[in-house]
DNA sequence: GCCGTTTTCGGCCCGACTGTTTTCAGTCG
């Protein structure tokens, strides 16, 4: 009998739902694996626990043919249906359902007529303009794959930062277990510690006690797929997930060193040394040197001291002005995620949330939270189960409970209100009224012009209900570029109507983006960092958030939600 | 495959948009 976590089992019955599709099954057995995935994903109790008192189909959306396959799955440590089907079909078709415009129903006619059976052979299919003849595709779906392809390659290597975040942690905990004979000192550098939105590579920064050791340390990780290169000082690995992850290996005292030049970009770096130079100092990538001789020291902190720096936190060396700034003694005095005292981006299991709103305000309370606002979706997006006029009246009344009930916490009444395709709001302005809190936002029409949609936006600020446009560019990372808007016109239009913008803090968007949000609050625009939340876990999002407003050089006042319960009333009231 | 019954099979969150067609299927949110 295997051990199979909820996430895991759950992961394996979407697998399963995909193929089914792309193998051309009915896409409503495809459903039924999908929703009983999600079901699973929300599921408080564990799902072994089900197994062994057999009531896997108490879970609403198990029924007997897929508690078979969960317990069949438990049985043999693999799932055989799911596995049946890989060895059917190509590993590759999978990943033809990544590009923006082909679904499964293509994919398995692509599969079924052209035997291309990945994104090489599609790309291989289109230039050769074979696609085209194909029924239901034409030249202009063609053009639209094949950019669909490009995009694809660009960011085929790139991983959101939270899923470089996890690895990185897993990495340094399997180094924890070690004595440290292997490992002595071992930190995160580069574009992950700047907490860039998409990463390219991991860097770590490494001190070992025996070298040959920790090659071996490193290459029995589960999680390493292969070793590209080793050197004497650096490794270079590839995990499971294809990302490539470098090890430079430094002796202790050149780790602060070692730890800024693999830190900051290059032109970040650069400055540094010039500063250096200034002082009639070398700084290279073992240190600081001075008549040749390298200077003892402990922290980058003593290093940015010794040039006449304060310390610039990570998120900042980027060469945006930041050494300038830190000499003038104008750097900014960073938010940090303490700062934050609540969430106003919420969803619950009214929309398409997984949980009750009450569970949702205890996550929030145990994060210490001051407040938090309810915002479900407003009633157009049915695919979200958009509230009728009833359920938010009905969902007002809930909080109303909630709120006696939880006297700690504030929960504010809020909706995202969809900003519909033709620039209306979802809900009339005596409705909106009623509401503590209004956030507007689009999720139709995404290929509108920026004429268009940039009008939709700003009509909608205009409402004086709107306090937050959410997720401002539309874009999901790595995934789907922003919708076409003019951010400098929405800027400008925010800070005239005093409606705040937001950084979404979800990992899949961190939209606004750092050089958007740092003009913004130039401009005296309000800023809100929220999580978007619709699962509990997904509360744990705001450091994300926050990560993007200390690269955009945000300070705490910038930030709407550092206010006190009082303050965010009297803003919201006068707004 | 699941569910909810008008218990034995029909409907399955839904509507806009797109590119293909010339009335619709596929994709997306």
């Amino acid at each position: 009998m295997s051990d199979f976590t909820n996430k895991g089992i759950a992961r394996i019955l979407k697998q399963l739902a995909v193929l089914l599709e792309i193998n051309g099954e009915n896409k409503y057995k495809a459903r039924a694996y999908r929703n009983a995935s999600r079901r699973i994903m929300d599921l408080d109790e564990d799902i072994s626990d089900y197994v062994s008192s057999e009531n896997l189909q108490d879970i609403d959306g198990i029924g007997e043919g897929i508690a078979e396959t969960i317990k069949d799955t438990f049985k043999n440590g693999f799932c055989p249906p799911l596995e049946e089907l890989k060895s059917a079909l190509p590993s590759g078709l999978l990943e033809l359902l990544e590009l923006p415009g082909l679904g499964p129903s293509s994919a398995h006619q692509l599969f079924e007529e052209l035997k291309i059976e990945d994104i090489e052979g599609l790309r291989k299919a289109l230039k050769a303009g074979k696609i085209r003849n194909l029924k239901g595709f034409g030249a202009r779906r063609e053009e639209k794959l094949l950019s669909s392809v490009e995009n694809y390659e660009k960011y085929r290597n790139v991983i959101l930062l939270s899923d470089a975040q996890s690895q990185a942690e897993e990495i340094l905990i399997g180094f924890q277990s070690k004595d440290d004979l292997e490992c002595r000192e071992i930190k995160i550098a580069g574009s992950t510690r700047r907490w860039e939105s998409l990463i390219e590579k991991i860097d770590f920064i490494v001190v070992t006690g025996e070298s040959g050791q920790f090659f071996e340390l490193i290459a029995g990780m589960e999680f390493i797929d292969k070793i590209l290169n080793q050197t004497e000082d650096k490794i270079t690995a590839v995990s499971e997930s294809g990302v490539e992850i470098n090890f430079w290996i430094v002796k202790e005292e050149h780790f602060p060193g070692a730890l800024i030049y693999h830190t900051g970009i290059e032109e970040h770096f650069n400055k540094l040394r010039e500063i250096a130079a200034e002082k009639d100092y070398q700084l290279n990538k073992y240190g600081l040197m001075q008549d040749s001789e390298l200077l003892a020291i402990e922290s980058e902190e003593e290093i940015y001291g010794k040039l006449g720096l304060p310390y610039i936190i990570p998120e900042l060396r980027e060469d945006r002005g930041e050494i300038e700034a830190a000499l003038s003694g104008n750097l900014p005095d960073s938010i940090g995620l303490t700062d934050i005292r609540g969430d106003l981006h919420i969803h619950s299991r009214l929309s398409d949330g997984a949980h009750a709103i009450e569970e949702m305000v205890l996550t929030a309370r145990e994060k210490g939270y001051e407040y938090m606002a309810v915002t479900d979706h407003s009633r157009s997006l049915k695919i979200a189960h958009g509230l009728s006029l009833a359920q938010l009246k009905a969902e007002g009344k809930l909080i109303d409970e909630l709120q006696e009930k939880y006297g700690d916490i504030k929960i504010l009444k809020g909706i995202e209100v969809d900003i519909l395709s033709d620039g209306r709001l979802d809900y009339e302005d005596e409705i909106l009224s009623e509401l503590d809190l209004v956030i507007a936002s689009i999720h139709t029409g995404f290929r509108q012009s920026i004429e268009q949609i940039t009008a939709r936006i700003t009509r909608a600020m205009q409402n004086p209900h709107v306090d937050i446009i959410a997720h401002p560019q539309g874009r999901l990372l790595g995934r789907r570029k922003s919708y076409q808007v003019d951010l400098e016109k929405i800027i400008k239009k925010a800070a005239a109507t005093g409606t705040c913008l937001e950084i979404n803090a979800s990992p899949f968007r961190l939209d606004l983006d750092d050089i958007n949000v740092r003009e913004a609050a130039r401009e005296g625009v309000k800023i809100v960092i929220n999580t978007d939340a619709h699962h509990s876990d997904e509360l744990n999002d705001m450091k994300l958030g926050v990560s993007v407003a200390q690269r955009g050089w945000l300070e705490k006042d910038d930030v709407l939600n550092t206010m006190s319960y009082k303050q965010l009333c009297d803003y919201l009231g006068s707004g």
